[in-house]
DNA sequence: GTGCAAGCTCAAGCCGACTTGAACGCAAGT
DNA sequence: ACTTGCGTTCAAGTCGGCTTGAGCTTGCAC
């Protein structure tokens, strides 16, 4: 019966909404390995497709980068700061979810003003726009 | 006065936190023009660095492509697709910050159930790991 | 008038995350 | 025996968003 849960590389693609060559890259960057290798082709066992969903769901969107996403998924006894960059990657998640919100209000706040104008050129923008400047130039 | 309130290239890099070059590729893809050349050097005015915050604003995070932002400060004279491009910008949000919010909760589960393991291989992830996966398969 | 920093243009390079193409391997069906 | 159809490797290409480098021009200070 465990066997019957190894698949083969495009079926597991096909589950996960990835293409093969995808799951070949993730595995070249150190990310994920086939649980079994039959004349060397590849076949993944319900852990590793779990794994590969892992790696998805965090990339989904640029959230990770898979450098970091490989960091993670080494553990605590690979990685001295992996405690550290999961929590770097919530508060950036919460930055991040503050800075969308405020980018959809602003989108909404275009389509309802500015149905027959340029959304340029509205004095409505210069708080948030420079707002967030100020923010990001403390930093340089 | 109104003059005083051009400025040049480096000045409205400085005051943007943008690099030069970056303004000069946005230009080069449409997205700003200087109010003025003097000897081929580059002049904005106030309107014109309104312009470049907006398009920094909205491309921030991967929000929304140069070729989008562009098409959306073109205006409605220049684009029948306008409201809808922000429409669909608009919803595309939505779903990020749901998107964004679960992983956030996620890494937060990580972190505080898994202090000593890596994060693989925990049936707490299966439910929100495949629930994404439906929702991305019905399209393929 | 001589330097030199800053600007300009244009082409090429870079990064991340893949995809694509060429050339080949292996196993099963007819 | 041979074709079909995935599979494999490795190198190179793609895309977006810039950056960098070469080579030339300008403006300003001394």
């Amino acid at each position: 019966m465990a066997d019957a849960d190894i698949q083969p590389i495009h079926t597991v693609a096909r589950l996960l909404g990835l293409r093969a060559s995808a799951i070949r890259y993730y595995e070249e960057r150190g990310l994920v390995e086939p649980a079994l290798r039959l004349a060397g082709r590849r076949w993944y066992s319900p852990e590793q497709v779990r794994r590969l969903a892992i790696i998805q769901y965090w990339q989904a969107y640029g959230l990770m980068s898979l450098e970091e996403i490989a960091d993670v998924l080494a553990g605590p006894k690979a990685t001295r700061g992996w405690a550290e960059i999961i929590e770097q990657r919530i508060t950036a998640l919460d930055e991040q979810l503050r800075e969308i919100a405020g980018a959809r209000d602003h989108l909404r706040h275009v389509l309802s003003h500015h149905e027959n104008s340029a959304p340029d050129g509205c004095e409505h923008y210069e708080a948030r726009l420079f707002n967030g400047l100020q923010a990001r130039n403390r930093t340089p």
